[in-house]
DNA sequence: CTTGAACCGTACCGTACGTTACGGTTCGGC
DNA sequence: GCCGAACCGTAACGTACGGTACGGTTCAAG
């Protein structure tokens, strides 16, 4: 993956932002100033340009990891806001909703799997970013549950609520950084209340 | 609306689902045994009949409210896990994630406004449907919250979680009646921690 | 029986776009 | 300076599909 080719694909990023799934094969060549010649020798077709683009952005985020030591409650509570707070950023960023977008479509007739590739780079590597967390957590007794999986998705489910479904489906849901700061703070209190381990120590609703 | 072009909308449909936004005229028209022709009078255009298809479907589903008389926590509780096993059956069935995954297409494009329309009938009216209950338990002590809004979206969180996103990017997810009902009860649960009055009166995470 | 509206089946048209081909240009290696 | 590889720009090809036209059929009204 030369520079070259990621400037490629960063122009057929930003393309993807604009049009959508309606993005031509000429109009990525012309934004990226290449021929399409080019782009079919490195990307195959068109899938493979779409896959190598999604791939690219997934490629792009970077999060550091959550530090397991010194666990508190107060840095418990700091982590998971934190998280929130990026996870509500990505997902109603334009970028992320384009490739969402795409990526649920291509899932209907299954040429590609770029429906697997975003959901193994969004919502299965949140999870795989957060268990150690949720897990620290309740080793250091601040939380208590059974399933870390199902504790994900409970986290998830307070923090997304109907942001990405309402985001995908187009309406014009503005998700300020004063509100992000104030939905990660609930998220996190409600998970607490759920899950933490001086509230209710033996009562999850399992 | 004859039963005719009811027939037509069925057949779309259909095809909806097995094929996905891919869905030709010419495959409407062999399928409901019309011709070209005649779905171009009744529907316009392609966009005509995916909106027609869309709001046809959304016709068909109908569910009996919830009465408001006699409320108590049993009586709440059962509603609101009906209601969640209702939801959660919907957005698992194949109409359902077809029908999704090609309003998230157009909503990317705006040529026509099936996003807004499937906003309208799948989470705008699950709002309008609860509220309602909310407020009833509200008005009989069993529910302690200031913004229906906002609680109803905590409990879409509690009920939906990862589940949408997963199916419409094509993970295999299977939700057995058996799950649903699980899952349906937990989130009820979950939710009556949260917002129940005899639990926690005042400390709802705002 | 006649008529006309509605509709079916199919052939046809125009276009957009994926894909390929090709001549011209740049550029690093020798 | 010469060569070949890589690449640019553009033209061209093939096809799939949205949309239209048209002849044939059904059927109800009178």
């Amino acid at each position: 993956m030369t520079a070259r080719q990621q400037d490629v694909l960063d122009a057929a990023l930003r393309l993807l932002v604009e049009e959508g799934d309606a993005l031509t094969m000429t109009a990525v060549a012309r934004r990226a100033s290449c021929s399409k010649e080019t782009l079919y020798k490195w990307f195959g077709d068109r899938d493979g340009l779409l896959t190598a683009t999604v791939r690219w952005q997934a490629s792009k985020v970077r999060v550091e990891p959550v530090d397991r030591a010194r666990l508190n409650l107060a840095s418990l509570t700091a982590s998971l806001e934190q998280f929130a707070s990026n996870w509500l950023t990505v997902i109603s960023s334009e970028t992320s909703i384009a490739l969402n977008r795409v990526a649920v479509s291509h899932a209907g007739s299954g040429k590609d799997d770029l429906g697997a590739i975003v959901l193994e780079n969004g919502r299965f590597e949140m999870g795989r970013r957060l268990k150690p967390v949720l897990e620290a957590g309740r080793d250091a007794g601040l939380l208590v549950f059974d399933d870390t999986e199902e504790t994900f998705r409970i986290f998830f489910g307070l923090v997304a609520r109907d942001v990405q479904i309402r985001l995908l489906l187009g309406d014009r849901l503005k998700l300020t950084a004063a509100a992000i700061a104030r939905d990660s703070a609930q998220a996190t209190q409600q998970f607490l209340a759920l899950h933490g381990a001086q509230n209710r120590p033996a009562n999850n609703g399992h």
